[in-house]
DNA sequence: AAACGTCCCGAAAGACCTTGCGGGAAATTT
DNA sequence: AAATTTCCCGCAAGGTCTTTCGGGACGTTT
C-alpha cells in the first residue's frame, strides 16, 4: 500500500498539484511550502522518484578492477571514487573474483542498473588474447567507457597508461648506475600488454647500458604471478641466475623478490638489489623501504575521470592513448651491485 | 523525449496493457510476447526498472566501507566479496568520500538499483551520535541488513564485530608483560562503539596488570584520527606522557606512532614498544614487522555473509551481535621495556 | 469431433500524476 | 493608503499508466 499524492498533499494540507511540483522539481513552489511537502514524503515513507535525486547525484559509474589484493587497486578506485564524486558521479566498484563474476558479466550488470559509464582497469584490453569485440558491443550500447593500464589498437575508446617501457628502463638505469651488471626481470604472463611493454623496456635498458642483446635480455626474464609469491618464486629462480639486480613488475612481486633473497640468506641491499613498480600505499614502510617506479595514481585517476566525463557529456577527445610518464622513487631496497659480475656464491638455504 | 508505453506498444505490435505487464513483471503475458517487449525497450532506450532485470545472477548485494585508504576495508571487501560470489551473488562496493556521497545516498542508490541487501563495514551503526532510525527505515523497506563493527541496540538487524575489549585488553597484557608499565592508547573519536570498547578494554587491563584506576587510565588515552599522521600525533602526545608502550587503534595508526618515535629520535621496539590493530595486508613487511591484533578478517566476512542470506533467505537468526575474538600476533615492534617506569631521557630531534 | 478449460491479449474504464490557468495574498511602488 | 506587481497555490482539464473484464486461440478431454 504505496502513498499517493493525495495522502501527502494531506499530510502536508496542500494540494496535489503542488505535491506533483515539488517531486519533480518545478518553480512556482515557496521554500517553506517545499520544505513542509517533503517532511510529509518523509513522514509517509514515500519513495521519491528518481527525477528528484537528480540534482543531487548526476549518476553511476562503474569502476571494474581485477582485484583487491594488490593495493595498488583500492589506491586507484580511491583516486578515481573522489574524483567522480567532485562531479556528482557515484561511483560503483565491482571486482573479479576467481571462479565467479568475470569482467562481462560486471559489466553487463553495470549496464542493466544504468550506469553512465565504465572505467576498466587492468582489464581484458590488457590481454593480448581476448577478444575486444566486447569494447565495440559495449560502444554500440552507448555505454561511454575508459580503459586504464592496457591497450589495444582494435578498442575505439580513450586509454590511460603508465609508460611501462620507461619504467623498466629507468629502472634497469638506475641498477645500472648503482653498478650491477646482472639486472633480472620479474613479470607476470606474457599475454599482458604492460608485460611486454616492460620487456621492451628492459631490453632497451640492457641494450643501452650494457650491451646486450634482445635474446639476451630476454634470458633475464622471468614470468609469474602478479603476486608475493609469485614475485618469490620469479626472483629465486633470477637469483639462481646470478642476478644481483631484480626488477619486479609489481610492489607486491617485489616484497616476494626481497623474501626469496632472504631465504638464502642473502641480504636487501646488501646483496641483492630489488626494485618495485606501482608504489603504493605502505610500500615505503617496508623493510627495507622498497625503491620503487611511481605511477602517478592522482594525476592518472584524474584524466580517466576527465577522458570518461568528456565521453558521458559528448564531447570525446581523441580516442588516442594517454600515456602517464612514472618516477623513481629511491629507497633502501637498492644499493651498490659487487663489481665483477660474478654470481655472489652462496648454497641455496633448503 | 521520453518513450511512452503506445510507442513501446506500437514498437512491439502489443496493446499498451500488455506492455505496461510486462514492465511490472505481472503474470498474463506469454514469454515470447514478454521478450518482444524487452526487445522494443531496448530499441528505444526506454530505462527498465529495476525491478525485471536480467537473472543470471542472483541478485546484488551492496557493501558499503567508509573509505579504501586503511588496507583492512579492500581486505574485507575482498573476503566478502569471494564469499558472496560463491554463493551467486554480485558484491558492489560503494565507499564514502569526503564531501560526497553520504552514507544514507549510497544506501538509497543501491536500494533504488534494486540490491538484494546490504552490508555496512564501520558505518553510523558505529557512530553513537547517529540517528538510528535510518536502519529501521530500511527494514521496513524489506532490504536485508548486516552491520559490521559497530553495534547499537537500538537497531534490529544482525551484528558482526571484533571485541575490542578484548583486544586492547589483549595489547596490554602483552606489553605489561614485557615490562612496561606506562602503556598508552590511541585511538579514534570518542563518538565511535568500537573506541569506547578499547578504551574499556584498556581500562581492564591496565588495572588487572597495573592496577590503575579508570581514571587514570583514561588519562593515558589520547583520541585522534584512524589516519597514519592521527596516530603520529597521537604517539607523540602519549611519548610526551612518558609511554614506552602504545596501543593504537589501527594499524595505519601504529605506523604513524612508528614515525613519532623515531621523529624523536627513538627507536622502536628498543625504547618504546607499539601495537597495532588490523594485521592488515602487507603490514607483516613493515620496518619493524608491526606487532598487532589480528581481526578474524576471513571468518568474519563468512559470517557476515552466511548471516545476510539467511535474512535474504527468510530465515533470520536472532538478531544479536556476533563477536569475534582477535589474536595477538607478536612480531618485531615490542620489545623489554624499560624497567624502572621513569620516562626515557631524550632529547627531541628537532 | 464437439465441448470444455486454460492461457493470452486488447479494449476500456479507472487510478494516478501533470500542467495551464486564474484567483488571491503579500510585497512593492506610487 | 491605494494601485500595481509578483509570486503561490488550487482547480480542473488534460496525459499517462494500471487493471478489470471479456473474447479468442489453442490444447485436452470425453
Amino acid at each position: 500500500m504505496t502513498a499517493r499524492l493525495v495522502d501527502i498533499a494531506a499530510q502536508a494540507g496542500v494540494s496535489e498539484a503542488t505535491v506533483s511540483r515539488v517531486l519533480n522539481g518545478k518553480p512556482g513552489v515557496a521554500a517553506a511550502t517545499r520544505e513542509a511537502v517533503l517532511a510529509a514524503l518523509d513522514v509517509l515513507g514515500y519513495e521519491r522518484p528518481v527525477r528528484l535525486r537528480r540534482g543531487t547525484s548526476a549518476g553511476l559509474v562503474g569502476l571494474i578492477t581485477p582485484e583487491l589484493d594488490n593495493p595498488i587497486f583500492p589506491a586507484l578506485a580511491q583516486v578515481i571514487g573522489q574524483a567522480l564524486t567532485r562531479q556528482g558521479y557515484t561511483p560503483v566498484l565491482a571486482t573479479q573474483t576467481p571462479g565467479g563474476s568475470t569482467e562481462d558479466e560486471l559489466t553487463e550488470m553495470l549496464v542493466d542498473r544504468g550506469v553512465a559509464g565504465i572505467i576498466f582497469v587492468s582489464g581484458l584490453h590488457a590481454d593480448t588474447t581476448a577478444d575486444m569485440e566486447r569494447y565495440a558491443a559495449l560502444r554500440a550500447k552507448g555505454v561511454p567507457h575508459v580503459l586504464v593500464n592496457g591497450f589495444s589498437p582494435k578498442v575505439d575508446a580513450p586509454f590511460v597508461s603508465t609508460d611501462d617501457r620507461a619504467a623498466t628502463q629507468l629502472a634497469v638505469r638506475h641498477l645500472a648506475s648503482l653498478g650491477h651488471t646482472r639486472i633480472g626481470l620479474a613479470v607476470g604472463p606474457r599475454r599482458f600488454v604492460p608485460v611486454v611493454r616492460k620487456i621492451e623496456g628492459f631490453r632497451l635498458g640492457l641494450r643501452e647500458r650494457l650491451g646486450l642483446s634482445p635474446a639476451e635480455a630476454d634470458e633475464l626474464v622471468q614470468h609469474s604471478l602478479y603476486t608475493l609469491e609469485g614475485g618469490q618464486a620469479a626472483a629465486t629462480a633470477l637469483i639462481a641466475k646470478g642476478c644481483t639486480g631484480i626488477v619486479c613488475a609489481s610492489d607486491m612481486m617485489a616484497l616476494g623478490a626481497v623474501r626469496a633473497a632472504r631465504e638464502q640468506g642473502l641480504d636487501v641491499p646488501r646483496d641483492i638489489s630489488v626494485v618495485g613498480f606501482d608504489d603504493s600505499p605502505l610500500i615505503a614502510f617496508t623493510d627495507p623501504p622498497l625503491t620503487t617506479i611511481r605511477q602517478p595514481v592522482q594525476a592518472m585517476g584524474q584524466a580517466t575521470v576527465r577522458t570518461l566525463l568528456e565521453e558521458i557529456g559528448g564531447t570525446p577527445a581523441p580516442h588516442s592513448e594517454f600515456v602517464f610518464l612514472p618516477e623513481l622513487v629511491v629507497r633502501g631496497s637498492t644499493a651498490s651491485g659487487r663489481r665483477g659480475g660474478s654470481a655472489p656464491a652462496v648454497e641455496p638455504a633448503s
